[in-house]
DNA sequence: GCCAACGTTGGC
DNA sequence: GCCAACGTTGGC
């Protein structure tokens, strides 16, 4: 099957590229997804080698940051069923669990970041989910030109 | 920090 | 099953 890509979202001030490339392996669990969209874009669409965009959200300007990878198939996400965390959620069970994770592998650092207002300045990225107004969701399927064009973007001068 | 946009919840 | 109320996201 062909590699998928994707743009996957953060809180640099939560867990930026940099704490992805500091993790071992430079790979991590993407735990803590609480949106039935994007559960069902890791449960059912994610495969281990697709390619990840990694974007900083709320921040000032929100970009790309990195290039990253799927490092492996869904996992039920264990937080969903620790009550001292923050994404526990009461109505899962193991027999049954509701969210899902994947883990994601860093690859490398943009030799730029890529800001949203040029991501929106580039007509080759009409379409591009993260450009549009109100789009919250948290994993976002990426066409691979769109992919492609957002790497070369980061490989020249703004 | 504000607030528009959106997803979810729950009363009916 | 509708939809108002609510909580959250995330650009600005």
């Amino acid at each position: 099957m062909a590699d998928r890509c994707w743009l996957m979202k953060t809180e640099p001030d939560v867990y930026g590229f940099a704490d992805l490339m500091a993790a071992p392996d430079q790979t991590d669990i993407w735990d803590g997804i609480r949106n039935y969209q994007a559960r069902n874009f890791i449960r059912d669409d994610m495969s281990p080698g697709d390619k990840v965009l990694f974007y900083h959200s709320r921040c000032d300007p929100p970009h790309v940051a990195g290039a990253a990878e799927v490092a492996s198939s869904a996992q039920p996400d264990p937080t969903q069923f620790d009550p001292a965390s923050r994404y526990y959620d009461p109505k899962s069970s193991p027999e049954a669990p509701r969210w899902f994770m994947v883990r994601v592998r860093g690859i490398r650092a943009l030799e730029r970041t890529v800001s949203l207002a040029e991501l929106k300045a580039n007509q080759r990225l009409d379409g591009m989910l993260v450009t549009r107004r109100g789009q919250r969701l948290s994993i976002q399927p990426v066409d691979h030109a769109h992919f492609d064009e957002v790497l070369r973007m980061a490989s020249e001068p703004t």
